[in-house]
RNA sequence: GCCGAAGUGGCGGAAUCGGCAGACGCGGCGGUCUCAAAAACCGUUGAGGGGCAACCCUCGUGUGGGUUCGAGUCCCACCUUCGGCACCA
């Protein structure tokens, strides 16, 4: 042992490495990316830009540090690759950061971006910053406002009325975060549903299509949630005619059901608390009953609504209306398990077959009619719903026949007499994008007493956002306070009008972010064509799970329209998507500061270096998981790096190795590495990545020690395993390849090819198991056939004891793995 | 509640196809070096039991069943935790 020649080699200093090499990748413009390189396939990857909350966090690093290991992966596999970052930096925070601090939401987030930008930087990625966007720059959202445009002339966006959290004190609208356990978390009031006139997008017109993610190289789960999130329903819309019509000429109820075999079982009728008919139904000597129960309704959350759990209540309208098909008189009622927001905001009652339903008849003493025969049913009343196949009773004309078959023949049977007709209905709704808020971008829409609504015409956008705003709270928009915001011409008649104050849901923002990178200095387009087709659609995107539905979704529709107006190739944004998980506090729950669980990235990165801090990342377990931040292991990965750095300044003291044992133990080492590396990083398992490369790094401290190896298989080892390295501890790769006498950079070069050859064992040890235990071990050719293991398990006296006196009735061979004989 | 995911040593995790459970690391224990400590390095470490010992036996992947020569892995039922549920992003 040479330990004490070792302790005066010169220890692995990470942080003035880090700083030299940063200096010098970003002064030769190392990750600046060319639109076209000779031989080198273009490449998008795309990782999920943070939300300028103020400081980059331990998560943000568990999303880029691999990123950005893959993204240096793919490079030296020969690509072309645009690895961009940007800011979202609009959105609800800032503008609370204003109120409570004083500070203005434009300074807090622009503040933000230059500390976050500088902590990116630290950490050693490789993103090309000439292409950096801030969706809160005028230059990025006057995009935005065009997109709003181009979907308004597209009749994609348009105006409706939807329900807000409306706080009566503060006399302003609330996000849902801002409502806690029903009331204002400022000032702890009961919040209350407003109905107000909002702008929506029409992504249902998309449905069809957003469904159809067959193709997508996505993880499963997420396409399964997205299709669920769509919830295609096939069924029936039928109308039940009122018994008096409304003051207001309305004569019938329409509903949608998946279960028109069971309309014969309709014993009431249920409307949602906001369903535009419940006034007009109630009669006086229950409207008081239904006030109250509407009112109280209006305090829950649809989480709550929804609940099967939750006692079912509701209230008697005291208006009827009449199911055609069987000429009855049916209850009208509101309750709060109808949504106003699914289907019709009306549902039908079939206590018989639908449980919920069933609980509700139960509770009201509503008749239960079963129109669906269970098995050997004899007519007695049911115990609970009855929601199986089954044969049509009490049904009329349709008595007899398997349920299945009356669908259809209902439907039918309705569509003839006008009364209703065969519809697909979806979970999923408009996208409502108004804001009633200051830090967004601001709707480029006109209010013209002359001409209506009138789109801002493209050669006026953007709509700045005035600098110069009160944040008192009115109940509108803090813009429609601001004068010289509000008063303004009309585009087409010149005439006096008002700018709309809302603005527009961050969503929007970050729903088309990836389409600018491409081309981010572009002033007459988003993108052009020809940027577009050069790089979309990403390659990869890369996200938390967080975001699997409605981020996902609503970028899929912006680029579905995006194709439909010509701008983009292809019908899908992202070609492949990963979906990482969620980086927890040590106590292994979400890090929070009110927990006080909070790891400052920053810290970590001071006292360990960014190599070992991203390496640790990846280390932790598995990316998709996420998990637990353990403060304590990053020092494994600490002396991992430490033991090779000193492999690497402090070599074998003899090169040389008569007997050439150790060439082949060392290549087959570096070789059965490199192969469990490259496959790792292709499947994105970054922490067996890092686990083979400190089983390499082991070895080869072995070799070492033992004080006398073959030299040239050493080189090779110590250069493969710093090739193997560049992707992940960046900074300590290129420091070492420069000691080692190569030339700049570490990034530039090819990743190697693995021998298969020299990878290769020639000797495995296997199990021999009897009745399935392991009772003994055997070394044998890596090709050895049935018969050698056979005998050389007969060998074994252990084996023969077990054996003998034994019938062998089985004997299986998994060349490599087992010998498993099988005795009675 | 609904949709999706995950449960493996004291801890994070590993185990392409159903084939030796616990790779790699943290922590612990023992040791080297040191006046001492830290750092570094070496050895050891799933639980229980047996043996002077080399070793051997039993149990063990959230719970309960099942399929199989063989189950962490497949099937059924359940429990717990996490993400999302449309104005946090």
């Amino acid at each position: 042992m040479t330990t004490d020649a070792r302790t005066t080699v010169e220890r692995y200093d990470p942080t003035s490495i880090e700083a030299r090499w940063q200096e010098r990748w970003a002064a030769g413009g190392l990750h600046r990316t060319p639109d076209h390189v000779e031989g080198r396939p273009n490449w998008y990857a795309l990782t999920m830009f943070p939300y300028t909350s103020g400081d980059l966090h331990v998560g943000h690093w568990f999303a880029m540090a691999p990123s950005d290991t893959l993204v240096r992966y793919r490079r030296m596999r020969g690509h072309n690759v645009l690895f961009p970052m940007g800011f979202d930096a609009f959105g609800l925070p800032a503008e609370n950061a204003a109120i409570k601090g004083g500070l203005h939401p434009r300074d807090w987030t622009d503040a933000n971006i230059e500390r976050m930008r500088g902590q990116l930087k630290r950490m050693g990625a490789s993103f090309d910053w000439d292409r950096e966007v801030n969706t809160s720059d005028p230059s990025y959202y006057r995009w935005t406002q065009w997109w709003f445009a181009q979907l308004f002339k597209n009749d994609l966006a348009y105006r409706g009325e939807a329900l807000v959290n409306w706080c009566p004190s503060c006399n302003t609208t609330l996000a849902n975060e801002q409502v806690v356990d029903g009331t204002c978390e400022r000032c702890d009031s009961v919040v209350e549903q407003r109905m107000m006139s909002q702008w929506f997008f029409r992504i249902t017109n998309f449905a069809e299509e957003l469904l159809d993610n067959e193709g997508l190289d996505w993880p499963e789960h997420v396409k399964t949630m997205q299709r669920n999130w769509i919830g295609r329903s096939e069924g029936v819309e039928v109308s039940f005619a009122l018994e008096q019509p409304t003051a207001g000429g309305v004569d019938e109820v329409r509903v949608f059901t998946t279960r028109p075999d069971t309309i014969c079982g309709v014993t009431f009728m249920v409307l949602a608390p906001e369903h535009p008919l419940v006034g007009a139904l109630t009669t006086p000597e229950q409207r008081e009953a239904v006030e109250s129960y509407v009112a109280n309704a209006r305090r829950l959350t649809e989480i709550e609504r929804q609940s099967t759990e939750r006692e079912k209540t509701g209230v008697f309208t005291g208006s009827y209306c009449t199911n055609r098909i069987t000429g009855e008189r049916v209850q009208i009622w509101v309750a709060d398990y109808a949504l106003a927001t699914y289907g019709t905001g009306a549902v039908m009652g079939v206590p018989a077959h639908d449980q919920r339903d069933f609980d509700f008849s139960r509770k009201y003493g509503l008749d239960v009619r079963v129109v669906i025969s269970p098995p050997d049913w004899d007519g007695s009343p049911l115990t609970e719903a009855y929601i199986e196949p089954g044969l049509a009773v009490n049904s009329g004309q349709f008595d007899g026949m398997p349920n299945d078959e009356v669908k259809g023949a209902v439907a039918a049977y309705l569509e003839e007499r006008g009364w209703g007709a065969s519809k697909v209905t979806y979970r999923l709704r408009d996208w409502l994008i108004s804001r009633q808020r200051y830090w967004g971008a601001p709707i480029p829409i006109i209010h013209c007493e002359q001409c209506g609504t009138v789109v801002v015409p493209d050669d006026q956008l953007p709509v700045e956002l005035p600098y110069d705003v009160e944040f008192r709270p009115t109940g509108e928009s803090p813009l429609a306070l601001s004068e010289a915001f509000v008063h303004t011409t009309c585009p087409e008649c010149d005439g006096p009008a008002r700018r709309e104050t809302d603005t527009m849901d961050t969503f929007m923002c970050s729903s088309w972010y990836f389409m600018r990178y491409p081309d981010p200095h572009n002033t007459s387009m988003p993108v052009s064509r020809d940027e577009a087709e050069t790089w979309l659609p990403v390659d990869q995107y890369t996200g938390g799970s967080e975001h699997a539905t409605m981020h996902l979704l609503y970028a899929r529709f912006f680029y579905k329209f995006a194709r439909d107006i010509g701008l983009v190739p292809g019908d899908e944004p992202f070609t492949r998507y990963f979906s990482q998980g969620q980086i927890l506090g040590p106590d292994g729950r979400r890090m929070s500061k009110s927990r006080g669980n909070v790891v400052a990235p920053d810290d970590q990165v001071v006292r360990w270096g960014a190599d070992t801090f991203r390496a640790y990342l990846m280390f932790l377990g598995p990316w998709e998981q996420g998990g637990p931040y353990d403060v304590d292991g990053i020092v494994g990965v600490s002396r991992w790096l430490n033991r090779l750095w000193t492999l690497v300044v402090d070599p074998p003291t003899r090169l040389e190795d008569p007997e050439g044992a150790s060439a082949v133990e060392l290549r087959r080492a570096a070789h059965s590495t490199l192969e469990r590396v490259t496959e790792d990083l292709e499947r994105k398992r970054m922490n067996t990545m890092v686990a083979a490369l400190m089983e390499l790094t082991n070895a080869l401290q072995r070799w070492r020690d033992a004080g006398s190896v073959d030299g040239a298989a050493w080189d090779e080892a110590i250069e493969l395993l710093l090739l193997m390295l560049a992707p992940s501890c960046p900074h300590a790769a290129e420091e070492l390849w420069e000691r080692t006498g190569h030339t700049y950079s570490v990034h530039e070069q090819t990743w190697p090819v693995f021998d298969p050859a020299l990878a290769a064992e020639d000797r495995v040890e296997i199990a021999v198991q009897v009745n399935g235990k392991v009772r003994e071990r055997l070394e044998l050719a890596a090709d050895a056939d049935e018969a050698t293991a056979r005998e050389a398990a007969n060998a074994l006296p252990r084996i023969a004891e077990l054996v003998e006196g034994h019938e062998v009735v089985r004997v299986i061979y998994v060349p490599g793995r087992l010998l498993n004989i099988v005795v009675r």
